[in-house]
DNA sequence: CGGTTCGACTCAGAAATGTCACT
DNA sequence: AAGTGACATTTCTGAGTCGAACC
């Protein structure tokens, strides 16, 4: 299970510093269907990283306090875990037991036959040679390019590196691109598979093995072909308008409806319609905690108050959401939802681990929805509910408030708290804790002994009170260290993916307010589309 | 034909990196 | 004037959605 190398740099080859040429796509007429992607797709396919460098004969690996000398396969493994020798996951059980055994699979025979034990492994020379080395080389990350129908775009992620996973080589990469434009693999190899699919916008694609997922590589969220969708993403959106009253008439109506499905298929379109919850598709079930959507809701998960603190009517939501982040509310709702979430509950004799609502699911839901209008799926409605507030709580709030910017992160601190997007402050790293320890722990003891040594002298009353202090701030940073995390909004991903980027370019004109101030350089390229557009009297 | 898996995106917070004011 | 530390921004890649293929 390890992966030695994965995709990172881009060639430089086709890197040009010469001024950026900006594409205005979005002001050309469409050129061909929908469902066609590009008309000529080129680039230099993945970079590989070069093979692997013995370490210098200076860098020695020890077992049990001798020297060992392992096999150019066993080293470069071993450098993996010693370069994340200080990392919380080397004091994981499982995660160094699968290491060892992996590991063990590289050794030559007669270094197998030494190594019998993790523990007795010591990669702290290694360790300390490439902090050092990472330090010095200020490796390059320059991004790559492709070239869609003639105009250079940026590609988007350069896939993991130094993680715990096979080897990937050109033989496992299947490349897209057009006919006559293909890439040359690294010398002496070829690529897996290379294909012309004009219907699809990735680059490459490989399977991750473990665990057999296909991986992309995509284009930019600056270029057109990422633009392009984005813009649709909130046309879409934006149509929603014109049938959310109908949508809520016909979810009122099937509340009372003797038919199951139907009934479900209300309360759940209600949940989503309200409260923008996420349709909730089956999960995995591994050794992964299990997270929830609207559709696989537990009886545990939704709690009903009849009374709460003199209004009526209450429901409360707890549950693990996407990504293991709680969603934990509080909510009011309309009678007969209330009944029949009683119901539903009810039916299931309030068994916790049931299915809430056992007769939908989220294919059933996107075929009604989208017999009512082209594209409507549920996530949409995230999106619309997002961008509505949005819209609404910058013509609320902008008035009040003198601080034009200000105005607008209570805005989209609303939008963040109704998609419950957070961030977890990071605990300070365990290894820097230990190492900030260790530093006071040797402060301590060094003022122990110079009191000591004043002992027999006059004038100790000072160090005495500095061993006293040093102390303390030991204590300190040992409760520090299993502090409990603490949660907060986190307002970049719903200005990222759900308000409209018009709404905020239009609100910038109104006030006068530099988009500079609100986007930054990445969210200005990945919008530019609404910015060049630079429309004022936009309505969502 | 209903459920499950697969392929292709789309969204998610954390980690890594950059910046800037202050020593 | 290099370090440092708080905060901002970018990168990373896992975790969802959803239509289509498969069975």
């Amino acid at each position: 299970l390890l992966l030695l190398w994965t995709f990172c740099e881009w060639p430089e080859l086709l890197v040009s510093n010469s001024q950026r040429e900006i594409w205005k796509w979005w002001e050309e007429e469409p050129k061909y269907e929908d469902s066609i992607k590009w008309m000529s797709l080129r680039h230099n396919g993945p970079a590989f990283p070069p093979p692997y460098e013995r370490l210098p004969d200076n860098i020695k690996f020890y077992y049990n306090g001798e020297i060992v000398t392992l096999n150019s396969e066993a080293e470069e493994v071993a450098s993996l875990y010693a370069k994340m020798l200080y990392h919380e996951l080397t004091r994981d059980e499982t995660f160094c037991k699968n290491f060892f055994t992996d590991w063990k699979d590289a050794m030559s025979p007669e270094v197998k036959d030494v190594i019998a034990a993790l523990d007795q492994c010591d990669f702290r020379e290694m360790a300390a040679y490439y902090k050092r080395k990472k330090t010095n080389e200020k490796v390059q990350q320059e991004f790559g390019y492709f070239f869609l129908d003639g105009h250079k775009q940026r590609i988007g992620n350069s896939p993991s590196r130094g993680k715990l996973k096979k080897k990937i080589l050109p033989e496992d990469v299947t490349i897209n691109c057009s006919e006559k434009e293909i890439p040359e693999p690294l010398p002496g190899c070829s690529w897996g598979q290379v294909q012309h699919n004009s219907a699809v916008i990735w680059l490459a694609s490989w399977k991750e093995s473990p665990p057999g997922k296909l991986k992309y590589m995509m284009p930019h969220a600056n270029s057109k072909l990422m633009g392009e969708r984005d813009w649709k993403k909130y046309e879409v959106a934006r149509r929603l308008k014109h049938h959310r009253d109908h949508i809520q008439e016909q979810y009122r109506k099937d509340w009372d409806s003797e038919d199951k499905s139907l009934q479900q298929r209300g309360v759940v379109l209600y949940l989503i319609d309200k409260f923008a919850l996420r349709v909730g598709n089956k999960t995995k079930e591994g050794m992964m905690a299990n997270t929830f959507g609207c559709c696989s809701l537990r009886v545990k998960h939704v709690t009903l108050h009849e009374d709460h603190k003199g209004e009526t009517k209450k429901l409360e939501f707890n549950f693990m959401g996407k990504s293991s982040i709680l969603d934990k509310k509080m909510v009011p709702v309309e009678e007969k939802v209330f009944r029949n979430l009683q119901l539903f509950k009810e039916e299931k004799g309030e068994r916790g681990e049931a299915d809430l609502f056992d007769h939908v699911n989220p294919q059933v839901l996107n075929t009604y929805l989208k017999g009512l209008t082209k594209g409507l799926t549920t996530k949409v409605f995230r999106t619309h509910i997002a961008s509505i507030t949005m819209e609404q709580e910058l013509k609320n709030l902008t008035h009040h408030i003198k601080d034009k910017v200000s105005s607008f992160n209570e805005a989209n601190r609303k939008v963040a708290e109704l998609c419950n997007h957070q961030r977890t402050k990071p605990a300070l790293h365990w290894f820097e804790l230990q190492v900030t320890i260790e530093a006071s722990r040797d402060e301590l003891s060094l003022s122990k002994k110079k009191l000591e040594q004043a002992m027999q002298g006059s004038s100790t009353e000072e160090l005495k009170n500095d061993v006293k202090r040093k102390d303390d701030e030991l204590r300190e940073l040992g409760v520090n260290s299993s502090m409990e995390e603490n949660k907060q909004l986190n307002l970049n991903s719903s200005k990222l993916y759900y308000i409209d980027p018009r709404i905020i370019v239009a609100w910038c004109i109104k006030w006068g307010v530099p988009v500079e101030k609100i986007y930054t350089k990445a969210q200005r390229d990945k919008f530019a589309w609404a910015i060049h557009m630079n429309d004022e009297n936009f309505e969502f």
